[in-house]
DNA sequence: ATGAATTTTTTTGACGTCCAAAATAATAGT
DNA sequence: ACTATTATTTTGGACGTCAAAAAAATTCAT
């Protein structure tokens, strides 16, 4: 049920809601932070210079170039998010690579790094500790001290749970239940956070549109393997164990293709690279392979399908088909707003589209699917590390606003 | 994003956490009231005053009937929702019937009645006026002016859009987008709202026991139709139109057995009740019936397949594998804590229940459905109307929590 | 019976946060 | 220099919470 509410409620609140506005908009006025937020003049004067006072927030020098300002009038004092005020490191692993990054507290990203780390033959138990030493010897290049970072974010491949801090799962690993938060919250002295990539992904079209990703929105991912995040009610979905949305290993064809995961018939077994590979040439029976597929092979596949080859058309068709029944499925049990597909695996999205429109079509009743957008975007790998920022600035946020205004 | 919160905020929520708590656990002393919600003594003597000002909760007497209170000290003084603070009227539309109960503000039904209203050959224009036709009349018989009803809450079998009031699909009509909070409100003067019968029985199971139902939990009825109500977060889960977890109809195989809804291959089509009796008696390609089979006709069915006849067990094994590779698809996309079956389709609990489990079992990865609950509970068709006024008292509530503690 | 102990409830006074209104500050226009 | 205009800060009041003290209503002990 709900909490009770007091004064601390509110102060933690505004402020938050005060950081929220200043994150959108970029830098604002005090009188516009009041029309974004509602509050009047006078609070805004007062948490804004309680924000000022903990070095959260700054008044940012006018610019005026030369003409001055043009309205009449005492002119604007901006406010905007204080660059220094807080440090995190984002961490992307992925296939026998790791991605690390240090951004300021406005997001930008100061530092980056990759870095082998073989991933398939790892083993769990020095997985974490590994994964702990690459982000020291980071630190110690960017020149960051662990303790002026104030959180990291690791996003995943695969099934995480952030309440025990592991890996469960991931079709990049062999190992199974690989403890990660701890062995680096143990070496660093930092917070920790994991999840799964897509929605970390999610997190940050969240940050950067609250409006568009207003309701239920479900981004899906396609490439090399098949992921989704869910956005419900402005909060991206994470079920029971943190690791919801597995959108690739929901069931297609009960006993159908085998799939990375080890069972058959998920959609990943049809619509990820390595599935349209397989069925393009005819290794139908073939266990799913666990390295990825080179884009360069899936260009040129692509490229016989566009030139007319029948196997690989079929293959591009089958996947279309298996997304789109699978969306159809997503459709009947949760009536989202807003479908988004994205990914490398768009690039084949002129032949894939017709066939998983004719999916959602014969898998779902009109009357629920005729309100749904169904749109395709494009995407940068890039996103992940965005979006993990993006998640763990909204946690530094928070303790931020949690802060007593002393003084 | 988040509202800006201020005094009306907090007041607001804690009379409706005061509320809540009453409901929770009926009658309460102020200071256990304190202990359930955090509140201080102070707060709660506040709080409880305004409230039974105005007429919301009262004071209970004491009942000693003989003993006196065991207890040393100042005896409690226990505070109980107002039974006559409010009335609300539920409205359960099911196959050419309807059912009507009225309930005063603890939930205690005062009248009921049901009568008989052709469904599947109304006209849209014309069924909300002959609902609200039926209201009034029920109304009248139990001594009810239209303005003692502070809302008014349907239940409908099918897709319903709250927003527009209407309801937008349902087997038991051969119409579509009725009109009905429209027509009703205009009658009576009384605000509406509409919902899935399902996810009124979801917030009836809420209601009663928020602890158990917290985190996501998905409850399947399975009988005439299926259905499901959905618990995210402590809210039940509506979906952009309000008309969201239309399990039954989410595809279970492609191009497979015809399904009221006019396509083919829902879940329905195999574990309803009709798609049981249509399989195990060899009528595969025929129209799914708009009538409901009679219980008794399944009873017979049911004793087919205990006494070992082969076509009867196979029919309600592929209904436990519908609903078993639907569960798993459920699983792979939320992530659940609990999923609860129930409904009269659980009378051949025996027989489904093997073939249910393989399928969640083939249908998802081991790692996210070994930490889900599955279980069976029974259920009374009663529950609709029960979960609708339940329903309706949480709106009442917020309404009442929201006045201003005037004087 | 009477007073002590105990427990619940109410009262009192302080505190925190918001807000409206007034005051102040800083600019452009005349 | 003065006025108009707009942004920000200050002031004083309102509202709701809470801690602590007071009051109320009972049981227990003598």
């Amino acid at each position: 049920m709900q909490e009770k509410a007091d004064s601390e409620l509110v102060r933690r609140q505004n402020r938050r809601v005060v950081l929220n506005a200043l994150r959108r908009h970029g830098a604002l006025a005090r009188i516009e932070v009041g029309r974004a937020t509602g509050l009047s003049p006078a609070s805004i004067t007062s948490i804004a210079s309680h924000l000022i006072a903990e070095q959260v927030i700054e008044e940012l020098d006018q610019e005026f170039p030369l003409g001055a300002s043009t309205r009449r009038g005492r002119p604007v004092v901006r406010l905007g998010i204080k660059a220094g005020a807080a440090h995190v490191l984002a961490v992307n692993i992925s296939i026998d690579a790791v991605g690390l990054a240090i951004a300021d507290f406005n997001g930008q990203i100061l530092h980056r790094s990759s870095l082998y780390l073989p991933t398939y033959k790892a083993k769990a138990e020095r997985f974490g500790d590994d994964v702990a030493v690459a982000i020291l010897d980071f630190l110690k290049t960017a020149g960051f001290g662990s303790s002026a970072i104030a959180r990291i974010g690791i996003a995943v491949q695969g099934l995480a749970d952030d309440k025990e801090g592991s890996l469960v799962w991931s079709p990049a690993f062999s190992a199974k239940n690989i403890p990660l938060t701890g062995p680096i919250t143990a070496k660093l002295g930092v917070g920790c956070l994991i999840a799964n990539d897509a929605n970390m992904i999610a997190e940050g079209f969240l940050a950067e549109d609250p409006h568009t990703n207003r309701g239920t929105t479900a981004t899906i991912f396609t490439g090399y393997g098949v992921g989704m995040g869910l956005i419900i009610d402005g909060k991206v979905y994470l079920g029971a164990t943190g690791g919801a949305c597995e959108f690739g290993h929901m069931n297609h064809i009960p006993h159908g293709a085998p799939c990375r995961c080890g069972r058959r018939g998920c959609i990943e077994a049809y619509a990820a690279d390595y599935g349209i590979w397989r069925e393009a040439n005819g290794a139908r029976d073939d266990d799913a392979p666990h390295e990825a597929i080179d884009p360069k092979l899936m260009q040129a596949l692509l490229k016989r399908a566009v030139d007319g080859d029948v196997k690989a058309v079929q293959a591009f068709e089958k996947a279309g088909e298996a997304l789109g029944i699978g969306i159809a499925r997503l459709i009947a049990i949760l009536n989202p707003d807003r479908i988004v597909i994205a990914g490398p695996g768009l690039n084949a999205a002129h032949i894939i589209e017709p066939s998983l429109h004719r999916g959602v079509v014969a898998g779902v009743i009109e009357e629920l699917r005729k309100n749904v957008s169904i749109e395709f975007v494009s995407f940068e790998t890039d996103m992940i590390l965005r979006g993990t920022i993006a998640a763990l600035l909204k946690a530094v946020d928070g303790d931020m606003a949690a802060q007593v205004m002393g003084g």
